[in-house]
DNA sequence: GACGCTCTCATTTTT
DNA sequence: TGAGAGCGTC
């Protein structure tokens, strides 16, 4: 048998990996080392030499994007007997189990998947509902309190005994109501996907051992990753017999602060004793000095499992340290080397602007349009979570399961409809007593006129209202339910009144929508209809933050948003004590080891070029602040670096209290603060603008760049004000 | 029920 | 600084 197309093109360790024994696995793949190819290349290996059938596979991955990557590169290799193996990520696999043995997990057929949006509000309500004080209490903490406990894989039960202060006391509480009314409403949000699919194979071990059966080998992606519950998952679909090959960094590990635990990679060679360990330490991607700098870099952080990049390609260009005097000048100065970039012929998506948090890009995007820049922003609000979707969506879950409680509430009242709070105040109310769901609360209630005419009328027209949506769209296409819904909920109308170019927005999202599900087509159908598919699809992938545009734009987005992706020219942005490293990463244990990781993911996403930037003085809330550099940029070896340091040769001449001068250029033009002004006869300088002592000063500054730096040549008070 | 005022708060985010 | 939530008024 010829094995060469799949051997080929593989280093040696790759090839290691792809053709190891089948045995378990534990593949460390450094940043740019092949992580995908050899995934995928493992998977034709078992299929095409070691005889596997695809329908004994299981590939799991963290996001949808890399599980349609995974599933196109596979069919690639050995085309459509791909579509028998399973391959997504953790929440969609749980959902596909659920769905198949809804009884058997003690859920309703037709159970919906709510999102963090749809949970923070039910959250709330149960809050409000026992009257606790919202300043003392947050949501957003009950949130997490409940998501956390269920990624420890705890019940109310199991955490009640731990109860030892006020706040888990009153924290248990909400969990417990929480639990309560998404058992009775059908709710499933998404750690409790994770949680009754574990459940349901500790609990029924016949099922379990049917998928252990089936399910013979089991790959992970971005292992790092991975929460308790997903190893215990793992753990209990792995049994004696499967084998596991798990794929990850260490490295690499953004996500703590959500609960995944690096530890799993540790824990898994003792779980798995007869693991073989490989590691992938060839990098494909970036320069030497790049590498070498992020490896550095990485060092000083404990614990590792231990790897050290390396690469094959050219040392490269030393890494570019630009000390900006405020977060303008910073801004400016990256919009300045893109236009460079881009006038060398370059395309402007291939640079990539990364920052520690979202607020940053605000003062980016004012230098990007001054200086006519193209970009586009990751991060932000996406399709499937905008409020006129989200309404939509309710209107169809309400009318696909009746108990949706969620759905109820979120549209009972949306487009007005004269149902106000005290009614629906009344219905809860009463719901709770009689242990019912909203709709059938309000069904009683309209039956017995327990409410004021008024609001009698108002409330049973809403009943009427669904009812017919509900009768109309029974036989209809789905795109054909969805646009019917939209039309005749009132929506369409609600949002055509709404003015100017938000409104519009909305309409277009709303077509989008029909557009939406007129592509839609399931996977298999795992749920009873049509419609109950889309929204758990509409659930499970939120889809993408704008709708992919062509055009060549400059890449903004967060650090952690970069993952996984890479660029020639890369910008690291605010590279500050107390931004990056966060002020509160810096109060956790071991927040300040996840910084280092992130920054050293945002340092190996360059292929190129690199540059960091930071400001020494940056708005924020409000207020300026100075910070000193990042230590991150003091642990990089010096021989990497070359700075451009505009600001310390200006401020040592400089005899003036360097807080109270102001710098313009020769010619009293209207400057803005942070401008880079160059002139013909003196040279260029950057205006900046300190109060302090209360003295100003007018002053003109010469530069002239030697070598990569940029030396102040001279300097002159022009005037003193 | 819409609008506007005031208050608070301010990482990272997939599913 | 400025977004979002809550609250009071018309």
């Amino acid at each position: 048998m010829d094995i060469s197309h799949i051997l080929n093109d593989l280093n040696d360790k790759q090839r290691e990996a792809v053709s190891a024994e089948l045995t378990n696995l534990q593949i460390l793949a450094g940043a740019g080392s092949g992580k995908t190819r050899v995934l995928v290349y493992r998977i034709t290996w078992l299929i095409e030499v070691e005889k596997v059938s695809p329908f004994n596979l299981l590939a799991v991955t963290f996001t949808n994007k890399a599980a349609h990557e995974m599933h196109q590169r596979i069919e690639k290799m050995v085309g459509l007997i791909a579509n028998n193996m399973w391959i997504g990520t953790f929440h969609s696999l749980a959902h596909r189990l659920l769905r198949a043995h809804f009884k058997e997990a003690n859920l309703s057929q037709n159970f919906q998947v709510i999102d963090a949006d749809d949970q923070y509000r039910l959250i709330k309500r149960i809050m409000r509902d026992a009257g606790l004080d919202e300043a003392k209490w947050s949501p957003k903490q009950a949130q997490w309190y409940i998501n956390s406990q269920k990624d420890e894989g705890l019940r109310p039960k199991d955490s009640a005994e731990n109860v030892y202060d006020e706040f888990t006391e009153v924290m248990l509480k909400i969990f417990q109501r929480y639990e309560e009314i998404c058992q009775q409403s059908g709710l499933v949000d998404f750690s409790e996907l994770l949680l009754r699919a574990f459940e349901l194979w500790r609990d029924h071990p016949e099922i379990c051992l049917h998928y252990r059966k089936r399910f013979k080998y089991i790959l992970v992606d971005e292992f790092q990753d991975t929460n308790s519950l997903q190893y215990e998952w793992l753990k209990l679909l792995a049994g004696q017999e499967s084998k596991i090959m798990i794929v990850g960094d260490d490295d690499q590990s953004i996500y703590s602060w959500r609960g995944a635990r690096i530890d799993n990679m540790h824990s898994f060679i003792k779980d798995f004793p007869d693991t073989k360990i490989i590691k992938l330490e060839q990098n494909y991607r970036s320069t030497g000095t790049i590498l070498k700098a992020a490896n550095t870099l990485i060092s000083h952080n404990n614990a590792r499992l231990g790897k050290n990049l390396w690469t094959a390609s050219q040392e490269g260009d030393p890494i570019a340290v630009y000390a900006a005097f405020n977060d303008i000048d910073e801004a400016r100065f990256i919009a300045d080397q893109i236009k460079q970039w881009q006038e060398q012929g370059n395309r402007l998506s291939e640079c990539a602007i990364l920052y520690r948090s979202n607020a940053q890009s605000r003062v980016l995007e004012d230098a990007f349009i001054q200086a006519g820049i193209p970009y586009r922003i990751y991060g932000g609000l996406r399709f499937f979570e905008r409020a006129e979707i989200k309404d939509t969506l309710a209107y169809l879950r309400l009318i696909s399961q009746i108990t949706d409680d969620a759905a109820f509430e979120r549209i009972i009242n949306t487009p007005t409809r004269g149902i106000g709070l005290r009614t629906v105040d009344f219905l809860r109310e009463q719901a709770k007593q009689t242990q019912q769901s909203l709709w059938a609360t309000a069904k009683q209630v309209t039956h017995l006129q327990l409410l004021p005419a008024r609001a009698l009328s108002a409330l049973s027209n809403f009943l009427n209202l669904i009812e017919n949506l509900a009768n109309a769209i029974q036989c209809l296409p789905l795109p054909e339910q969805v646009e019917h819904v939209i039309h005749q909920s009132g929506l369409y109308h609600h949002y055509q009144n709404e003015k100017g170019e938000k409104g519009r927005a909305r309409l277009e999202n709303l077509e989008e929508l029909v557009t939406a599900a007129k592509q839609f087509e399931p996977e298999e159908t795992i749920a009873n209809s049509k419609l109950t598919a889309f929204l758990t699809h509409a659930a499970l992938e939120s889809g993408e933050t704008q709708a992919d545009s062509y055009s060549d734009c400059a890449q903004l987005m967060t650090l952690h948003s970069a993952k996984g992706l890479e660029f020639p020219l890369v910008f690291l942005a605010g590279m500050e004590e107390g931004l990056f490293p966060h002020q509160m990463c810096l109060e956790e244990a071991n927040g300040l080891e996840e910084e280092r990781r992130l920054c050293y993911v945002g340092m190996t996403r360059a292929m190129k070029k690199l540059y960091l930037c930071y400001a020494e003085s940056r708005f924020l809330h409000g207020k300026e602040k100075s910070q000193r550099s990042s230590r991150f940029i003091s642990e990089l070896p010096p021989s990497c670096l070359a700075e451009i340091r505009m600001r310390t040769q200006i401020s040592q001449p400089l005899s003036l209290k360097s807080k109270s001068a102001t710098l313009v250029p020769i010619e009293n033009e209207k400057y803005q603060i942070g401008q880079y002004v160059k002139h013909a006869k003196f040279g260029s300088g950057i205006i900046i603008n300190r109060e302090g002592s209360g003295a100003k000063a007018r002053l003109q500054i010469n530069f002239e760049q030697v070598g990569s730096k940029w030396l102040m040549t001279e300097y002159a008070d022009l005037e003193t004000l």
